[in-house]
DNA sequence: AACAACGTTTGAAAAAAATCAAACGTAAAA
DNA sequence: TTTTACGTTTGATTTTTTTCAAACGTTGTT
């Protein structure tokens, strides 16, 4: 195995890692690395012979990273049978989202308490509140973030385009 | 079972399946959930009780709950043999620590393929400066979080100081 | 219309994670 | 010192998740 194909094998399986640590699949992470890998789309074959697994999970997976909106079908003049992926451009920041919904779930799980348990236990009603204005506030700062992250990315591109226009 | 119980139940699940979506064990969120409940800290027997757990799997979840520092271990005079548990006050602020050190990772991960890709891979590169720049930001933000959280709580924990005074 | 090349679905198999019961070690109580 | 009440560890068991191979349906190709 050459250097080039370890470290890209080091990256799959890191990606891998990271996206268990997070409470998802593996797989997941692995053709996510994959795509993010590959300068041109890849068809499900492609994807499938370059992890070793076969085509079922690989489609599961596949819908689900679809769905997340981290990965999309692009269509290839080449082969009019086949599907072929690329990374999302947005990626990251949709993950981002994606988690977001958790966030916000753990809001409502505390505005749902607080609606339901009795003004005299104060210990518990103090817990509560505590973890409601926690997760406003989170909830404030992931926007503000994405606000921030958004204008960045607009810098960025614009950057990018001045150098290709050279 | 009383309307009380059942709320009771309906929100330790929640916390179970919020758990879950994190990707941690279910357990770990009922036993939190357990903790946010009770206004005294409670031994391992009534938690595995309440749980209808053996002890085994409670006491490992208690460990790494202790690990994460989303629970604390407390000295009860009452009875010198057991182990009694509360929840930690700053649970969620830990919890989101916890969630920062993923988000370091994240950037870690980027800086580590930003230097071992040729700068010739155009695409590549660009995707994994992105990456870089957005976990970056994220981190700038999550500590602009933590801070202005930190400061609310000070405030929080003023205003109920001087009710108490009342 | 028949065929071929796909992706998806499905039921079984394998792998991983969670759980239990019992054995074990430890420290307080007798 | 012995006994007792606990928490932890451990190996087996159960449950859940992941994976596979094959059947299936669909759509482009001949």
């Amino acid at each position: 195995m050459t250097h080039e194909e370890r470290v890209r094998k080091e990256i799959i399986q890191s990606f891998g890692e990271a996206y268990k640590a997070f409470g998802l699949n593996k797989l997941m992470g692995y053709v996510v690395a994959l795509l993010i890998y590959s300068p041109k789309p890849l068809s499900l074959d492609e994807i499938t012979k370059q992890l070793g697994r076969s085509k079922g999970p690989v489609s599961q997976i596949v819908r689900r990273l679809r769905d997340r909106k981290l990965i999309r079908k692009v269509w290839e003049p080449e082969n009019n049978r086949k599907d072929y992926y690329e990374i999302e451009p947005e990626i990251f920041e949709n993950a981002f989202r994606n988690n977001l919904e958790l966030i916000k779930n753990n809001t409502r799980i505390a505005s749902y308490i607080k609606e339901k348990v009795p003004a005299d236990e104060k210990v518990l009603a103090g817990r509560i509140d505590d973890m409601l204005h926690f997760y406003k506030l989170m909830e404030k700062h992931y926007r503000n973030f994405l606000a921030e992250w958004i204008e960045e990315r607009n810098r960025l591109m614009l950057k990018s385009e001045s150098k290709k226009r050279k």
